[in-house]
DNA sequence: AATCGGTTTGACCGATCGGTGAAGATGCGC
DNA sequence: GCGCATCTTCACCGATCGGTCAAACCGATT
């Protein structure tokens, strides 16, 4: 297993930048071998050159990023300490990957509700952070029904993460950017808030039960 | 303004139906004319018929989602009574409209994560949303800070709508069908009960503020 | 100067893309 | 029967797509 092209090369680092910002913007089918060429300022044969075929390039710059994501939560979920703590130190970890992984939300985003291509990839990068929700969660949720990890899990990864896929659509409607560093604080505060919040539902819980049993409206198309 | 192609003819709303499904899966530049008239069981010539061309073809397709969104949560945003049964009724209504299109989260996410295209678009169907949020929850929150309206809106959004959207991913990871009529039921408890997990959060702190200041570890990158 | 491995380029390929225009079908009032 | 408007198909277009290949370039070695 050789090193990637990225680490042999510095055009092959330029190329697979380019292709990473391309791909934010327009997504897979949106992006041409061309365009990945013009911007990084080399001529099109040079990226089959590096990279073999379009697939492999692409499949190279989520590599890095899922990689990345993991590494980032990997030192906070082996930390050890008071349950709160740790699930904060977890919230702070995602939101620092995120705010210097800028394009990650909408990347990944895009990988998750296009086709199932990478949700193999995504899957197995999701796996160890599903398990720690699950061992950390076991001390005070229950393992099964509305209040299992699992739903928390998602519900967290939700939170986090569509606020900044919704911040380029809603910034207009809010006056002010929601990318500016303020901002970013504002939300952060939002979400340990939330964290907070749900651990003490989380405990009242178990001492005075309150979770009703909504069968929901059916459907009645 | 006369009606809309897919209400005059039969075959038109089939191409429609088959833009429709072809989206989900494969996202906009993904899809041929070529693909939807195959599906639909025509000549390509046909699509550009009744359509008029490929943007306007599935403009349509997401026009119809946008309005259909909310018109499903505008009966419920109009209600009266106590806050938390108000939020209830709007979080059932925004589940309802999900289940009854399956597609919905998935194509709402490609647009938002995707180019900012349909940005302008999706804002005008969003807007009114949010300012029946800032109103409702202007009775229990800041009116600014982390704690204001627009942050609830969107982490309720991306509660709700992460779920289906991850679901793809984290199925068989969990080992039973995420889209399962039960799991969905199980689904709809927990984010009413963090609804009313969130409410009483809101309440306590109004008497007692717990709001921590968290600066977040400076990214040390 | 010759040569050699790694790098970069220009020209080219077949396939597919969105889109067009003219020629058939088809149904209907007359 | 004929006209007429709507619906549907067929054949075709230029542009762009991902990908290939041989040739040129280049610094280091001998």
């Amino acid at each position: 297993m050789r090193a990637p092209p990225e680490e042999r090369s510095a055009t092959a680092a330029r190329i697979l930048e380019a292709a990473d910002e391309l791909l934010a913007d327009v997504g897979y089918e949106g992006v041409s071998m061309r365009d990945v060429a013009e911007r990084a300022g080399v001529n099109k044969a040079l990226v089959f050159y590096y990279f073999n075929s379009k697939v492999e390039l692409f499949d190279r710059v989520l590599e890095r990023y899922y990689a990345a994501h993991l590494a980032a939560l990997s030192g906070a979920i082996e930390g050890t300490g008071p349950l709160r703590e740790r699930l904060h130190r977890v919230v702070d970890a995602y939101l620092d990957f995120i705010e210097e992984n800028r394009r990650y939300p909408r990347l990944i985003q895009q990988q998750v509700a296009g086709g199932d291509t990478h949700h193999e990839l995504i899957r197995r990068n999701l796996a160890p952070l599903m398990g720690w929700a699950e061992r950390t969660f076991s001390e005070v949720a229950p393992l099964t029904g509305p209040l299992a990890a699992r739903h928390i899990f998602v519900t967290f990864s939700g939170i986090v993460i569509n606020y900044y896929t919704y911040a380029a659509v809603l910034g207009p409607l809010w006056g002010d950017d929601p990318a500016s560093p303020p901002s970013l604080a504002e939300r952060r505060a939002h979400v340990h808030w939330m964290a907070d919040t749900v651990l003490d539902g989380l405990e009242s819980e178990s001492v005075a039960p309150r979770l009703r049993s909504y069968p929901g409206p059916a459907p009645t198309a």
